[in-house]
DNA sequence: ATTTTTTGTAAAGCATGCTATACTTTTTTT
DNA sequence: AAAAAAAGTATAGCATGCTTTACAAAAAAT
């Protein structure tokens, strides 16, 4: 699964630090995230979302054929 | 946090077993779920709001200050 | 160019999502 | 009332999300 986490740090100047410090998570997990090593959690999700004022449908991009 | 699944399924006459099997995971899944045993993943709510036709948001219900 | 900030890597360990199996209770159907 | 279908309980175990710690590389600021 794809999400514009880091995009949209970017384009809201903001560190990872940040992120993870607001949503309280460490920022490995952010760190992870944006590369893709995991999926976040339900939650993470949402709070990381709402960070940004968004859906959880516009940070984080489900394909057609999620299999795994 | 809560959710609509039981709801949701009801309305549409599904069973648990049929939701299931359509979201690809056991039973057991969708009972714990409901029952609030623990959150679904961020890939598994997908597949259960695309399912109904609803948006993430529109399935599990977020509190304000959800702390865990 | 040197310092500071930000980003990245790696690995061990804990917490939680999910499976598998087996059995019980409730609801629906006939 | 009896049978069948649906819902529920419990538990061991595996898979994945997240933390913690420590250190390295890259980018930004001075």
């Amino acid at each position: 699964m794809q999400n514009k986490i880091q995009q949209l740090r970017k384009e809201n100047k903001v560190t990872q630090a940040e992120l993870a410090e607001a949503v309280d998570v460490t920022r490995q997990t952010i760190i992870s995230l944006e590369s893709g090593k995991y999926n976040a959690s339900l939650l993470l999700a949402h709070k990381i979302a709402c960070y940004f004022g968004k859906k959880i449908e516009e940070v984080f991009l489900f394909e057609e054929d999620e299999k795994e």
